[in-house]
DNA sequence: TTCCACTTGTAGCGGTCGCTACAATATGCC
DNA sequence: GGCATATTGTAGCGACCGCTACAAGTGGAA
């Protein structure tokens, strides 16, 4: 029996790395954060980005079953609608972490580094059919592209919170909701 | 006489910076690139924050200045316009490299870190004052909130862009300026 | 020419990084 | 109990980090 699973670090890990930042996240003090050993953190993962690969991947899940719950399988809301409550939740005091830690994934990203690219795609990828499933089937538009103006507007809010601008997001995410509104 | 102005050596490491992102921005490489030693940088600059923040000082007034040259002071264009023609700027390819840059420094400062932070939210500021400018004055709401939205839908488009979604970019920023266009 | 301030090179400090070699311990199976 | 396998600790490698001490070189002013 072993002191911890491989999940149980995971969970641990993910934790931390919200809390820290991807900047911060060199094996040892993740370890130490875990409660346990960088030689222990290679022992489940062959090397460290495999060890962000799974945290990453287990992250994805949790958030895509907290939309989920927010938002379930078969409900549908017009664009404006969704926008507003997408940016209230990412905005939001439990999500802030994830979403900083998004910001970080696509820098990182942004320059080629891997796993950050392939990771970073697959995450997006998959909110954009998520928003796409949520959007009324007989929209004008194509649907497609009104998913990608939602992401495109809860990230671009993202990063004016994120440099600590919040109320210029909070005005920003109105007046692009107000405009999905009326563009019909 | 030195070999080197800071000035001079100030260019280079903006050159650098650009061109292979905050990430890779350690003294030695970036004295290197600049043909010069660390022990220089550290001569003209008394750390390496000093450094960064002089840097993008240089930088934030080159994007100032090509955006001037864009589209002048006193010219004002309805929102959807332009947004549009931000929208072409930031993505096209002399610009792209200033735009990962300014999703590296988002990230380093939604994590505290300085001068990154403060460097950040300045520049923001700057831009969304920039954008407020060119919104016509008879703008029914108010004009801050719609330069907080074409910013935060330019910068939204650089999130799908840096993951490799060009595509989604596109036709986000696509959808918004219509939603814009519909919206007075 | 002498002198002094500015500029630059060399070397190295203490620290962290990812990762590995190797040995010790613990655990379940026969 | 004996044994193989799974787990964990200890130690350290070589590379890089920001930064500093110190001395040498350089050029202009007197």
């Amino acid at each position: 029996m072993a002191k911890y699973t491989r999940e149980e670090l995971l969970e641990k890990i993910v934790e931390t790395l919200l809390e820290r930042g991807l900047g911060a996240a060199s094996l040892r003090p993740l370890a130490k954060a875990a409660a346990t050993s960088d030689r222990m953190l290679l022992y489940y993962f062959k090397d460290k980005n495999e060890l962000l690969q799974a945290a990453f991947g287990v992250l994805a899940g949790r958030l895509m079953a907290q939309l989920e719950a927010a938002f379930p399988e078969g409900a549908t809301a017009p664009p404006a609608e969704l926008l507003a409550r997408l940016g209230e939740m990412t905005r939001g005091a439990d999500l802030r972490p994830a979403m900083r830690l998004w910001i970080e994934l696509t820098a990182a990203a942004s320059r080629g580094e891997e796993p950050h690219g392939s990771v970073g795609a697959a995450i997006l990828d998959g909110f954009l059919a998520w928003i796409e499933r949520r959007l009324p089937a007989e929209l004008d538009g194509d649907r497609p592209a009104m998913a990608a103006a939602i992401l495109a507007a809860v990230d671009g809010a993202a990063i004016l919170d994120a440099l600590g601008r919040e109320e210029a997001a909070t005005s920003a995410l109105r007046a692009l909701g107000h405009a999905l509104e009326a563009d019909r």
